[in-house]
DNA sequence: TTAATACTGAACCTAATGGTTCAGTGTTTA
DNA sequence: TAAACACTGAACCATTAGGTTCAGTATTAA
């Protein structure tokens, strides 16, 4: 279960790597939003707001629709959930080595007693 | 608490937008490694494979140290401490918004009764 | 029907990525 | 001391990212 596309993962980690669509996540938290508002808040043109948008929506982490004129953003169904997962099983790792780090660490100062 | 420097998740989540980086990490979980060992098993020339190992260092995820001519990688301390406390505390924002559109689709179906 | 709104697409720009090769430098080994 | 090894740095290349402007198109409001 661990095991997931790689190119998903690629794609949503590399649209969290940016502020202003983590920003745009945190606000679409708090309710659905159209373009030309996310472009007002984020201080950006229309065109540059789509283009964030696009990329969080070819990551899976946001759904549009058109109705009239107006695109509406909406978080998507996926979540974070596979981000999520991949990290906490990675954290293990980290906190392995460390745990192993230490091991040695306690052996060095029992050896020198300085 | 969830509220950090952008500037590093920015370099950490980039990091992890790579397959051959979280490989790297994947890979160094089970031991440290050379530069060379690396780059030998992602198949890829030394140079690359230290573009990669420095893209992770700067985003603090593995530390590296020189000695005589070989230069060890190993897991970082930081670890993904900081990538995981702000994707928990945002995936909560997913949930919040599908509980919130199953309300709407509960109330849409009770109207509708097809 | 005209004007304003909301988006879309193409084109452009600069900087960064992900890779390479090639020519070093310093370290070990024979 | 000479050869092999492990890395380093500079230069290059193609692609992508993150933005812009400008010229549309479609929708809504007056």
């Amino acid at each position: 279960m661990v095991q997931c596309l790689p190119h998903t993962l690629d794609l949503s980690f590399a649209a969290l790597a940016d502020a202003t669509r983590r920003g745009i996540i945190v606000r679409l938290g708090r309710g659905d939003a159209s373009i030309s508002s996310l472009a007002e808040a984020f201080q950006m043109t229309l065109t540059g707001m789509k283009k964030h948008v696009q990329v969080l929506e070819r990551a899976g982490l946001v759904v549009t629709q058109k109705v009239g004129r107006v695109r509406t953003c909406r978080l998507g169904a996926r979540g974070l959930a596979a981000e999520a997962e991949w990290i906490e099983a990675h954290r293990a790792l980290f906190e392995a080595r460390f745990a192993a780090l230490d091991d040695i660490i306690d052996e060095i100062e029992e050896g020198s007693h300085d």
